[in-house]
DNA sequence: ATGGTTGCTTAGCAA
């Protein structure tokens, strides 16, 4: 999202507009200190409704994930919780009504050959080995947020453009893929199978107005969730308007 | 190959 405090007041017009149940976001670039707790807890607080609850795991600067729910979150997991030292929040989790969900944010990567790209392909390793050490499919998983990965070239505008960059190159699809075999469904693919619907424009190049965009963000979910995923839509007209975030968001519905 | 824009933090980095 670029920024929660840069967008505290569109964030809190979406939750009016759209009342998830539950929001993912990421690139929050603050603090869990400087996290807008107050004016979240009491969004869409009215006839006597609670707000928002806010699992946070944030960070100077950079990164920073989040989850939104009605419903209180449970289990509260902060980061892979693996042996690795990585200082960067990209990855949270919680139970919500019953299911783990994760917001995530995978790396850009950077250049191909660089030191964050080889970065991003080793958090890709490590959330996969996550889900082998620690999760099973029929698990009740739901895995959302800025993947940093276009699965195919369905998923790009403009796919010459974007040919071997860090968001298409073979290394992180074929890494995406081994996710997704683990037992994931890509719930937005379901509902839409020719492709051709982006999640993301670039700020340069313009690439919101020429529609140069790339799907990104997924909803990833365990064949069981995936089973009663009716409907799942970017809300591209987010993207529109003043200071929007160069994401757009995924809307998903299931039926519990 | 570079550019273009945005946010955080203060001119440079990350995206």
């Amino acid at each position: 999202m670029n920024s929660v405090r840069a967008r505290l007041e569109r964030l809190l017009a979406w939750l009016r507009k759209v009342d998830p149940d539950v929001l993912c976001l990421q690139e929050l670039k603050c603090t869990d200190e400087a996290f807008p707790h107050d004016a979240i807890s009491h969004a869409c607080r009215q006839a006597g409704e609670a707000g928002y609850h806010a699992a946070v795991f944030g960070q100077k600067t950079y990164n920073g994930v989040a989850i939104l729910s009605r419903s209180a979150p449970a289990e509260i997991e902060l980061g892979m919780a693996d042996d690795a030292d990585d200082p960067q929040a990209r990855l949270i989790s919680a139970l919500i009504d019953g299911f783990r969900v994760f917001s995530a944010y995978f790396p850009n990567g950077g250049e191909v050959g660089s030191e964050k790209w080889d970065y991003k392909l080793e958090w890709m390793r490590r959330l996969l080995e996550h889900f082998d050490h620690r999760a099973s499919p029929s698990d009740r998983i739901v895995l959302c947020g800025d993947f940093n990965v276009a699965i195919d070239d369905s998923d790009v505008a403009r796919p010459e453009q974007w040919a071997g960059s860090v968001l298409c190159h073979d290394d992180v699809r074929d890494a995406l893929e081994r996710l997704r075999d683990w037992g994931f469904v890509d719930v937005f693919r379901k509902h839409h199978p020719e492709g051709g619907i982006y999640s993301w424009w670039d700020y340069r190049m313009l690439g919101f107005p020429k529609n140069d965009g790339l799907r990104i963000d997924h909803v990833f979910a365990t064949a069981g969730p995936a089973s009663r995923c009716t409907s799942a839509e970017v809300d591209r007209d987010e993207r529109k308007g003043k200071k929007p975030s160069d994401h757009a968001p995924i809307v998903a519905t299931f039926d519990v």
